[in-house]
Order: C-alpha cells, then sequence, then structure tokens
DNA sequence: GCATTATGAGCAGATATCTGCTTATAATCA
DNA sequence: TGATTATAAGCAGATATCTGCTCATAATGC
C-alpha cells in the first residue's frame, strides 16, 4: 500500500481510534498487544491479522510524533509473570490529526445530507 | 524426582557449572535464554529439554539463595530489537554449594584409585 | 523389598515485542 | 487507462520468560 502523501492508512487511523477512546475510560497508556485486542474484539476487526503488522503500525506513528511511548517497569511484570510491555499514549499531534481526520470525513457526508433536503 | 534433603538435582548443578564456567570467562551474569544454549551445546546436553522446566530450576536456585537475578534496563533490550533479559549471578553460598558438591563427587573418586594402587 | 509420595521433568501454550522476506495494493506517472 | 513503484500487510519465526497440567522417578516409610 502506498501512502497518500501526509495521510494514515486505515490501519493507523484504527490504532489512534482505540486510544482515543481508552483516554476516554481515563487510560492515558495502552501497550500493542492490548491494542491488538481492541482491534480483534471491536468492530475494526479486518484492520488486524498479524502482530507484526500492528507493531510495525505503532513504530510509524511513533516516528510521525502522534504516538509516544515508554517502557514499563520490568518488576511490575516480573510481579506478574509475563513480559514487559510498551506503553503507547496518544501526542496532541496524534489527537489533533486524529480530528482533522474526522473533519475531513464527516464533511462530505454533511453535504450529502445538504443535497437530500 | 523427589529430591535427597538438602541435595541438588543434576539440571541444577548444570547451571551451576554453566555459571561458573561463564565466570571464569569473566561473564559475571548470564540470561536464561544463555543458560539453555550453553546446556544444549555443552557436555550436558541431556540436562534440558524444555526452556519451562529450566526457568523454574532458576526459580529454586535463586529461592535457595544459590544465585540472585536482577532485571536488564530495559531500554537496552528495546535498542537490541529483544525482550528484556532476567540476569543471574552465582551468589557465593551458590559458589560454596557447587564445592561442596564437587568435594564430594571426588571424595569417592580417590578412595578407588587408593584401592587400585 | 515394595508401595507411597513428593517433586522435578516434559509438554503445550500464553504473553509481549520485534525482524526478514514475500505479496498485495493504492498512488503516481506516462 | 495502464504500467510503474512505493510501502503497508501478511507470513513465519526468533527472542525471552512464565504458568498449568500431566508424567516419571528418586527418596522415604513400612
Amino acid at each position: 500500500m502506498k501512502r497518500k502523501k501526509g495521510a494514515l492508512v486505515p490501519l493507523e487511523i484504527g490504532i489512534l481510534s482505540a486510544l482515543a477512546l481508552a483516554r476516554k475510560d481515563h487510560v492515558s497508556e495502552t501497550h500493542g498487544f492490548q491494542i491488538a485486542k481492541l482491534l480483534q474484539d471491536g468492530a475494526r476487526a479486518r484492520l488486524l491479522t498479524a502482530h507484526g503488522t500492528l507493531y510495525r503500525a505503532l513504530g510509524r506513528l511513533e516516528q510521525m510524533g502522534l504516538l509516544d511511548s515508554r517502557w514499563e517497569d520490568p518488576h511490575i511484570a516480573a510481579a506478574d509473570g509475563r513480559p514487559v510491555r510498551r506503553l503507547y499514549r496518544l501526542t496532541d499531534a496524534g489527537l489533533s490529526a486524529l480530528a482533522r481526520r474526522r473533519a475531513e470525513t464527516r464533511a462530505p457526508l454533511r453535504r450529502r445530507q445538504l443535497a437530500r433536503a
């Protein structure tokens, strides 16, 4: 998939949306595996099949500055008996990118609604 | 395998020996996966098949105070693109347990050698 | 010497992240 | 409109650690 200059691919939008939704539940940080589950369980199930695809998309979003990440304290992981997680968070740029993209998709809808009226 | 009171099972001795050998090469800390490789490649190949077995043995040895462990800095792991490692090190108690166990296995040999002379 | 029993060994799979290689597809250019 | 091309998606597997379940066996008790 060649990317349209400056645009986001569906999976990337799905990730940002999932993180925005989590934020509404006062969950400011989410790890990759959790995002994978959110995408698989939600309405965006088709967006993701392989995990490798997700981690690469997360890397791209961080590179773009739409997300940032930090490593969880390994002692917490050890106490829970699982690998260390990398915790992702939406940046201000990420939030506005999502808002911009929503404005873009809503705009044509309004025009169609106007035409119908 | 029921443990003889106070004794070590072969796998545990293998782990301690591998760590003692690494120490001679000025490697004071070794992670579980690396120990697995050392055991698989070395003369003690039969000691280990499944990884789960090794991690449980490492846990026992730490519980006994013969090893201690610390978590690697997750940033190092991230830079190398791999999971965080748990680094194990022989304690003084571990070293002396190994020495004691070597003395015990060498002693009967000496008696046999004496008998032969 | 034989039955009991404690516990180590093995098997399978979860958890979490990442990389190399191939394939598919959307955007671009002629 | 059709060919080219950039790059996202998918597949497979490595890396590392840990747990639940079952099976095997060595030590112990009678």
